[in-house]
DNA sequence: AGTTTCATATGG
DNA sequence: CTCGCCATATGAAACT
């Protein structure tokens, strides 16, 4: 037993349960349920789904057990329909099978729906294409796959009654169903995010665009310094014409002139003394911000002040989330420029400082280093611990041990580690043998890692196998704090004007009135202790938030 | 011509 | 005897 089933939270509330099933047309059917997912009364169709969540969530403070938030939860949304709590099925559904080893398998709802009508099991749709605002119909072709025959409430009621006795039945049945509760919770978040978008400044992303790339070429063609930049290239390499982004051109290039490189990576541009190096590097780096991030990425994905990506909750194996189109979660440092807060409103920005290292610490319950991480620089701390005072080899190290370095410079650190934290170091050493033997191995709260491939596997494929789940029980641990925070922080957010509009990996960004900021950044600092305390209970470990209030994204520490 | 893989960048 | 984790996005190159 975990100390979270004791805080007040997610796992045993009281909260009123009502299945729900998206009908045609806004319509839909509503369901009560006892606690344990028997039915309450009979079922009720609406044709107003939207008010009817809308009176229910008032009255009763429900939570909403549905198929799948990402389809029903945004037609709601665009109602100005808000709910505070919900039991997605899908997301439920994968983290079952996941326990059990069973990935690919079909979605409770397809399966169950198909066993009382008869039907072969279908398999999983294919995900979408990305789509951006305004150019498709994304969420009606949801909809569309989603118009079941009338009795889908039945559906959706079996399946729920299904995963609370298969949730009871795993190991640690409190962890899971506080995951199950965080990975709704998170579908809730992502759905909101991108209903509401993240602000974006058209002048400020075109100012830093100008200033970067030059003049914009009418047509849309290359902008003026790229343009430049490639006259300049052709010169030094004595008139011939080559395409810059083209890895092949630029060897061979560079072979003419005598050089011969093992590629054309930045860092080994850079180290090469040629005056066409450094401007083949600075084109490749402005060619990517122009057709990444450029004009015609705004177009295509800012709509009235706002960046509106949609996001995946639960998309990647670790739990991390993805995003579908629009690259949200790699823009560039130096386009958050363009992140800019409303007149009269702030950004309330959040960053857990070294949020694996301090996983590592309080899951492998290794003193010593739970003691470092009872400090606000843990790499600090362990470098006066083993490393002589050197923070960067500590640094070096604890990576290393995390993502399963064996070799380079930082064997010596890792000897180091391993001598002075033993059990953190036993606890990463455990979860690598298990994948190199075929194993599988879980989160903290019991998220658990997709299978090998199939077919034989060489040495280094197991060894690459053991990085991967060495890395995959801090990475999805330290995914699972980072989703307790965004609850913590939507829940707390609820009774103000505020908004979650970021999120990405140990981040969040909320869009706050001026005059609620310092009350924004207070909900967010208290989430974050929270966060800390329902995963682990009693730790000496702490996960600081760096946490500053601006007006531009850019200028958060 | 369309699809897949490679190389390289971005983010954590 | 190579060997650092998770992703998305782009264009070039290779493939069907």
């Amino acid at each position: 037993m975990i100390a979270g089933v004791r805080v007040s939270g997610w796992e045993h509330n009281s909260a009123v349960l009502i299945a729900v099933a998206a009908g045609e047309q806004g319509s839909g059917t509503l369901q009560r349920l006892h606690a344990d997912g028997t039915p309450a009364g009979r079922p009720e169709t609406v044709g107003d789904l939207a008010a009817a969540v809308a009176a229910r969530e008032r009255a009763d403070g429900s939570r909403w057990i549905w198929s799948s938030t990402p389809a029903l939860y945004p037609p709601l949304l665009r109602r100005g329909v808000r709910v505070a709590r919900c039991h997605d099925l899908q997301l439920t559904e994968a983290l079952l099978l996941g326990y059990h080893g069973r990935w690919g398998e079909p979605r409770a709802l397809a399966a169950i729906h198909a066993r009382r009508h008869g039907l072969p099991v279908p398999a999983d749709p294919a995900p979408a294409d990305p789509v951006p605002p305004g150019s498709g119909p994304i969420q009606a072709a949801l909809f569309d796959d989603l118009a079941e025959p009338p009795e889908e409430i039945a559906v959706v009621v079996e399946a729920y009654a299904d995963q609370l006795a298969r949730i009871a039945d795993v190991a640690e049945a409190g962890r899971f169903r506080l995951l199950v509760a965080l990975e709704s919770a998170g579908a809730l978040a992502a759905a909101e995010m991108g209903h509401h978008g993240l602000p974006w400044d058209a002048a400020a992303h075109d100012a830093v665009l100008r200033e970067l790339l030059g003049e914009p070429t009418p047509g849309g063609g290359p902008p003026r310094r790229l343009v430049e930049l490639r006259e300049r290239i052709t010169e030094a390499f004595g008139g011939a014409r080559l395409n810059p982004e083209s890895p092949a051109d630029v060897l061979r290039a560079f072979s003419r002139a005598g050089i011969v490189l093992p590629s054309t990576r930045a860092h080994v541009l850079r180290g090469v003394d040629h005056p066409a190096a450094p401007l083949i590097v600075e084109y490749k780096e402005l060619y990517r911000l122009w057709t990444s991030h450029g004009w015609s990425w705004r177009a295509q994905w800012v709509r009235d002040g706002r960046f509106r990506p949609e996001y995946v909750a639960g998309g990647v194996v670790s739990g991390r989330w993805a995003t579908r189109g629009g690259g949200a979660l790699q823009i560039p440092k130096a386009v958050r420029r363009a992140v800019v807060a409303d007149p009269g409103w702030t950004l309330v920005v959040a960053d857990a400082g070294q949020l694996e290292p301090r996983v590592l610490a309080a899951v492998a319950g290794d003193g010593r280093l739970a003691a470092a991480a009872a400090t606000g620089d843990l790499y600090a701390a362990l470098a006066t611990d083993a490393f002589g005072g050197d923070r960067a080899a500590a640094k070096v190290a604890m990576l290393g041990a995390m993502y399963g370095q064996t070799g380079g410079d930082a064997v010596p650190a890792l000897a180091a580690l391993q001598a002075k934290y033993p059990v953190a170091w036993e606890y990463v050493q455990a979860a690598a043998r298990t994948g190199e033997g075929g194993g599988l191995v879980r989160s903290w709260l019991g998220r658990t890692c997709p299978p090998a491939g199939g077919g034989p596997t060489s040495g280094a494929q197991a060894r690459a196998r053991g990085r991967f789940t060495r890395n995959f029980v801090i990475q999805a641990t330290a995914a699972e704090w980072a989703l307790a925070l965004l609850a913590g922080v939507r829940t707390r957010l609820a009774a103000t004007s505020a908004q979650l509009v970021f999120f990405q990996h140990d981040e969040v960004v909320v869009h706050a009135p001026a005059d609620e900021a310092d009350e924004v950044a207070e909900a967010v600092r208290a989430a974050g202790e929270q966060a800390g305390r329902l995963l682990f209970g009693d730790t000496q470990v702490r996960f600081p938030l760096d946490v500053s209030v601006v007006r531009c994204y850019a200028d958060a520490k």
